[in-house]
RNA sequence: CGCGGGGUGGAGCAGCCUGGUAGCUCGUCAGGCUCAUAACCUGAAGGCCGCGGGUUCAAAUCCCGCCCCCGCAA
């Protein structure tokens, strides 16, 4: 089939490349534009383009896809079916229109659970025992479309947003290549969404990952391992008059009690009393540092022990 | 030229502003104490203070250039 592929995330690299290898046709790439990236403002591919390497596959990357011209591009490529992973835009009924057959999504949640922008991190977040991948036919509101098929994977104790992101972007490919073959056979399944059941993860921010410590320790805890690698977690740390941030990428729930934010202990290990419980910092990194453990943190910040959390 | 922090024995840091014999918390090694220990005590090894120039009687410290790492920002 004719496949035009959507998407500008990491999360659908694996299944354009299984696309490209396989008996489809990729005709088009729609992606977002390239923007600067990193600390000198790079201008930079989106990691779908990148991945497309020295393929000709034509490369459309709209400044927004709503407009006229980007709609005819589409059509032009006359599509039997559009792909859409982690694209960043919402798609027009123009567009859905466009392919002869159907134009699906990969969402990484067990829809209708997790609608919205932020699925991988929203699951660990909340606590949750399994997510997944959802390919859904694409209708006009903010992930509400039909499901065509799902596979759900355990979520660790010890999972982050950056290992079940991988995780479930390697399961993709296989879902999409089954989900192809049933609009081409017409045999595709369509089950509707529960409204009910539906929650949503909304876009994260840099001040998502601020850390309240007045939250129960193991909220803290699942909401450092879901926001890893990003946005990241972050404790304000008060310093010499100033207010510095530390980093967090792993702690552990302790057995101990006291004001929230009290640095409870801060020798070997740097334990945090939160709202309930407290949490020993594992890996840190100070603003300007590198990323260490805590107990060499806490080795060269010796002032730690008289400074409290914020 | 987007803003900012940093490169000091194996690790994490102080010292730099106010130049003049390199310090702290650990680690390592040896010895001691102990039933024993990641505990405690004693001692030791280990640095051309990122690189290159300059100023000076004297530079980790002041000046100029370069390399590398990191936070913000996207």
């Amino acid at each position: 089939m004719r496949v035009v592929f959507v998407g500008t995330g990491a999360i659908g690299v694996p299944a354009l490349q299984t696309l490209l290898q396989s008996d489809h046709e990729v005709v088009g790439v729609v992606t977002q534009p390239d923007k600067p990236v990193g600390r000198d403002q790079r201008i930079q591919a989106p990691p779908v383009k990148h991945a497309l390497g020295e393929t000709t596959i034509p490369v459309l990357q709209p400044a927004r896809i709503k407009d006229e011209r980007a709609i005819v591009q589409i059509r032009e490529l006359n599509p039997d079916v559009m792909v859409v992973a982690a694209y960043g835009q919402i798609l027009p009924a123009a567009v859905l229109d466009a392919p002869r057959l159907a134009c699906i999504n990969v969402h990484a949640s067990l829809l209708p659970r997790w609608r919205g922008a932020a699925p991988i991190q929203a699951a660990i977040a909340a606590g949750d025992n399994r997510t997944g991948i959802t390919i859904m036919y694409v209708a006009p509101g903010l992930d509400t479309g039909d499901i065509l098929l799902q596979q759900d994977t355990e979520i660790a104790p010890n999972d982050t947003g950056s290992t079940l992101h991988d995780r479930l972007a390697t399961m993709a490919p296989a879902l999409v290549l089954k989900a192809l073959q049933l609009i081409e056979r017409g045999e595709a399944p369509r089950e509707p969404q529960d409204p009910e059941k539906a929650t949503y993860a909304p876009k994260l921010t840099r001040d998502s990952g601020r850390i309240d410590w007045s939250e129960p320790a193991e909220i803290i805890e699942r909401k450092i391992r879901a926001y890893n690698p990003w946005p990241g977690a972050f404790a304000e740390i008060k310093a010499e008059e100033k207010h510095r941030k530390l980093k967090v990428f792993a702690a552990a729930v302790s057995n101990q009690n006291g004001k929230p934010g009290e640095i409870l202990r801060a020798e070997n290990e740097l334990v945090i009393a939160t709202g309930h419980n407290a949490l020993s910092l594992v890996e840190v990194q100070l603003e300007g540092r590198k990323r260490m453990s805590a107990a060499e943190f806490i080795r060269g910040n010796r002032w730690l022990t008289t400074v409290a959390a914020v």
